[in-house]
DNA sequence: GGTCATTTTGTTACATTATAACGTGACGTG
DNA sequence: CACGTCACGTTATAATGTAACAAAATGACC
């Protein structure tokens, strides 16, 4: 295809603005999951909500280890085990997703939909945008087709630099 | 270099035959790899010819560990950091690839060019197809580009079910 | 051959990520 | 309240991956 110009949006929203009002990123994810669960007949329980809130503290992901530290710092400590089965809870109700190149985990930007995301990591500041892209998921469609293959699933997780941090580099 | 991804009709040769000569496979390989490091000034020690040799001994991707274990098998048993040392060698010289949804190794099919390779998975019998798809890479430049991040490399791994575990089921 | 820098390997210890097994408590249903 | 199920706590362990430093092998040079 074509260049595609960089003026349609100015940059096409993957990233979030550095210096967005990211409480409200927090307090969506949070009441969204709050709905979902209770249309769903799914407990969100506190140390769920916790884990959830945690993983939203910011737009890069966060590991598994690093959430039970700020759990502790937060009171309790509890063991790996409580915090690998909150993020199972919320990676099967679509809250969170699992970068697998990163073993971390990341806030889902549209849990009310079942989907297979693609990822732009930025390896410089650790930010990640989630894209729904109907090319990438159709090439790979067409080309697993060709093989005969029966896609499952997908991990597509893309490294290099945000706009942002490009932006800071030049300067 | 190879124009790999167009019209080679019909299944595309993405994944090997069941019942193939696999004893080329590992051949080609080890001499590929041989003449390659002969070229580059790089030393092919026995540990690593070994460690590649393993990576090869099927078109499923190994573990670390089961690396380990099959050098012990065969007389030695190195510490793991050996094997991860001789694997890193083997990744930087092209001639293995890891699977960052299996925490995996497995031989590389091309190791003559530079490439980002493409990975079809099979749940069922864990046979991996290695891809060079121009279309998935294009998607996935042009939904970076128009969203101003500058890519570096990607991980794109493909779960599902190969040609001939998908006829298995059907019988 | 002897010196030397570099690369590779050995050894030990440790870090990080993730799960198993089993008991207890909370919750909803009837 | 009795029952079944789900969630959680507790303990231990599995699986994957590295750090640090010493010893040995290699190759270039004189
Ligand atoms: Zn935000
Ligand atoms: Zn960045
Ligand atoms: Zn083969
Ligand atoms: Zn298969």
């Amino acid at each position: 295809m074509t260049k595609s110009t960089r003026s349609d949006t100015k940059s096409d929203a993957a990233f979030p603005r550095r210096g967005h009002d990211h409480h409200r990123c927090v307090a969506d994810a949070l009441s969204q999951a709050e709905a979902l669960c209770a249309q769903r007949g799914a407990r969100l329980t506190e140390i769920r909500k916790q884990v959830l809130a945690l993983v939203w503290e910011s737009h890069a992901p966060i590991g598994a280890y690093q959430i039970l530290e700020k759990l502790a710092e937060s009171g309790k400590r509890p063991a790996p085990i409580a915090v690998y089965r909150a993020l199972d809870f919320l990676m099967e109700q679509g809250f969170v997703h699992r970068l697998a190149s990163r073993n971390a985990f990341l806030g889902c930007g549209h849990p009310d939909t079942n989907h297979q995301a693609q990822f732009l990591i930025c390896d410089s500041c650790g930010s990640v945008a989630e894209l729904a892209d109907s090319r990438i998921v159709d090439a790979i469609a067409d080309r697993a087709g060709r093989s005969g293959f029966a896609v499952a699933g997908h991990v597509v997780e893309i490294q290099g630099t945000c706009p942002d941090c490009r932006k800071a580099a030049h300067a």
